[in-house]
DNA sequence: TTTCCCAAGCTTTTT
DNA sequence: GCTTGGGAAA
């Protein structure tokens, strides 16, 4: 038994530090109380626009300045991209010193503590890490296995099975209290829902697999069931930073409570007016029950708001009046000059798309740069119809949400053969490249999963042909090319090329009718590939962070000019623009249909607009077709959204759009008018 | 067992 | 408009 040493924790802030940057100038009151505070827990209760970013980045600064070294600071985030720019900017202010900053969002921190420690969590360290595709389907696959694909009684399906288990885990409820609450209909098959969990658990763990939710889960339970680890890790963590907290989950607020479990300091700073992630199981609670959980801890506020001017504050202020939960938060502005942000009634979508367009060209010639325009609507496939119109009028743009490129089938295919490569046991991978060969189906494929998976020597190696001729070949074919993968003599580009040839003509078999297009995407995707060494940081990342499918490669784009924005509000949270547009503010869509039975669902999608509003500084438009067009129904009258419908002209005034006269020009066919002199 | 074809059903937001 | 599921032919 080795002897024990406990080494005492070192304050942080004894030494009077020689400070290079002028927080006080840098920062109002507020913030600075916040980034200059001292050990232990704070709560930043922090409204849209606050500084929020500005007080997180001059936090780190000043911990590093006072002496934390930067690398016992952990700075969680949403997302990838929060964290990169908050890096970045305390980076540059201090010369680069706050690069060694861990930083992240809580997924990729707890896979980077699982990949170090996989052995003692019970897992191979080449783990993979399904997305929620992925995870579907190997539920799917557990379904089939257990003899529930057969009908009589409806049961839901694969996408559905696995949102009510990763409910339970995200909310830390059982999944019959999940069933019963959120899916009634289902409570009569609640057992085989039951058996297809237990299996799906199985699965993972027998093939080493990880969900998103595993991530969290079994880093937390890594850390509460060993004690040494935890102490390491959280020794590391001399003060712990948190971004968005109102989004955070229970487990999340657990993971914090264990990464603070050393020295206890922590800031989470967050919005309970912002929260957007309940769909996710994301508990806004959170933020209220900080002061429990964390003893003696502070709250702060910041109120002033900087981004904004006072009449789309009085807007945003009016608007969170309307949940059904007070919030306590009026912000305030330094910008008392400003326009009103006005309420757009369009015909139809077609106009809508119209008035877009031609008032972001009008302010283009304002000298707004494209870049600090935004479009914001609720669901990726809002902005299609505006997209062609960009499009048409080489307005170039970059979209944010909605559709991602390692979603498409065909890329998926592409990664299922690299997961294989690196982790054998992938078996979700397995099936999914297996099926894709002629003359296999469901099961044959789970047939050579087995007889795989009883030689874990040489995974790739086929001595004798125990199967049969129909499809020895291309299985074959497959082996050897899989072996040339993991040979470790191709680079990653190499590999990603040898694939492609070998995928070929599984691709024009497959997707005989838009091959052309889709291999357009392969190679999109061998292109990203290229920024990676190699093969498991590239599938780590891909994972984690999926490439978004942006219009950005609209080869027409002549102008190097940063482009507008289009985004769904979720992916826009935390960014700000001088003029917003939020469009498609109809009943239905925003709120969406299916938060209309309840009221904390509706609460969620009014804090969604209230998120929108809050990102423009100067300009702010909200527009809806009053025609519209639904897929099956074709056209019907559509209903404003009733978070917009009744505010005081006072308040959002409204806007007529009107045609202007044709002056002795005959109408153009659609589609070759003069964009430039389109009239209203 | 695979594959093809037709009918039915559902369709959001993201790590 | 697309995916998914079921049924039947090969």
């Amino acid at each position: 038994m080795a002897r024990r040493f406990v080494l005492k924790t070192e304050p942080a802030h004894d030494r009077p530090p020689g400070l290079t940057i002028d927080y006080a100038g840098e920062l109002n009151e507020q913030q600075l109380a916040a980034a200059a505070a001292g050990g232990g827990a704070h709560l930043v209760v922090a409204g849209a626009g606050t500084g929020k970013t500005r007080t997180h980045v001059l936090r780190v600064a000043y911990l590093v300045e006072s002496g934390t070294p930067p690398e016992q600071i952990l700075l969680l985030t949403f997302t990838r991209r929060a964290a990169s720019e908050m890096l970045t900017r305390a980076s540059a202010l201090l010369d680069g010193r706050c690069q060694r900053v861990q930083g992240g969002t809580f997924h990729a921190f707890c896979l980077s503590l699982l990949r170090r420690h996989a052995e003692r969590a019970g897992y191979p360290s080449n783990f993979t890490i399904l997305d929620s595709g992925d995870a579907a389907d190997v539920v799917d696959l557990v379904r089939n296995a257990a003899g529930l694909s057969r009908s009589g009684k409806r049961f839901p399906r694969k996408a559905t099975l696995y949102a009510m288990i990763s409910t339970a885990v995200n909310r830390q409820m059982r999944l019959d209290e999940v069933v019963e609450d959120r899916y009634p209909q289902f409570v009569d098959v609640l057992e085989g829902v039951e058996r297809v969990a237990t299996g799906y658990r199985e699965y993972k763990s027998r093939h080493g697999l990880m969900d998103y939710d595993d991530l969290l889960m079994q880093a937390g339970m890594l850390l509460e069931r060993e004690a040494d680890i935890c102490r390491v890790v959280a020794s590391r963590c001399r003060h712990v930073l948190v971004d968005e907290y109102q989004d955070t989950n229970l487990l999340q607020a657990r993971l914090v409570e264990l990464f603070a479990s050393v020295h206890g300091n922590v800031m989470a700073v967050g919005d309970d007016a912002q929260s957007i992630y309940r769909f996710r199981g994301a508990n806004p609670d959170n933020i209220f029950d900080f002061p429990d959980r964390f003893e003696g801890a502070r709250v702060m506020r910041l109120e002033h708001n900087y981004r904004s001017s006072q009449q789309i504050l009085d807007l945003a202020n009016y608007l969170i009046t309307l949940a059904s939960r007070r919030y306590d938060k009026r912000l305030f502005s330094s910008r008392p000059d400003g326009e009103l942000p006005g309420l757009v009634a369009a015909p139809d979508e077609q106009t809508e798309c119209r008035f877009v367009c031609q008032m972001i060209s009008q302010l283009r010639e304002e000298e707004v740069p494209l870049n600090r325009m935004a479009v914001l609507f609720r669901s990726g496939f809002n902005s299609y119809a505006l997209e062609l119109e960009l499009n048409r009028r080489n307005i170039p743009f970059v979209k944010y949400g909605g559709v991602k490129l390692s979603e498409a089938a065909h890329i998926k295919d592409l990664i299922a053969h690299l997961r294989v490569v690196e982790n054998p046991k992938d078996a979700s991978a397995w099936n999914r490249i297996l099926v894709l060969l002629e003359g296999v189906g469901p099961k044959t494929a789970s047939d050579i999963i087995e007889w795989v998976a009883e030689r874990d020597r040489e995974p790739f190696a086929i001595e004798e042909k125990p199967f049969s001729p129909r499809y020895a070949e291309s299985l074959i074919a497959l082996f050897s090319m899989l072996r040339r993968l993991r040979s470790g003599e191709l680079t990653l580009q190499d590999q990603i090329e040898t694939l492609q040839v070998y995928y070929e003509p599984i691709l024009k078999r497959k997707y005989y009718e838009d091959y052309p297009r889709r291999q357009q995407d392969l190679d999109h995707f061998s292109g990203i590939a290229a920024q990676f060494r190699s093969r498991a940081p590239f599938l780590e990342s891909l994972a984690l962070d999926p490439i978004e499918l942006t219009a950005l490669d609209a080869e027409g784009a002549v102008e190097d000019e940063p482009p507008l924005v289009l985004s769904t509000i979720h992916s826009a949270k935390g960014l700000e623009f001088d003029t917003v547009f939020v469009i498609q503010a109809i009943d239905g869509i925003l709120p969406s249909a299916y938060s209309l039975r309840d009221t904390e669902a509706l609460d969620e999608e009014l804090r969604l607009l209230y998120v929108a509003v809050t990102r423009a500084e100067r300009n702010l438009f909200v527009s809806y077709p009053i025609l519209q067009h639904r897929r099956f129904e074709g056209e019907y009258f559509a209903k404003p959204s009733r978070y917009v419908v009744d505010v005081d002209e006072s308040i959002l005034e409204p806007i007529r759009l009107e045609e202007a006269p044709i002056e002795g020009r005959p109408e153009l066919a659609p589609g070759r008018q003069d964009p430039a002199r389109l009239p209203f």
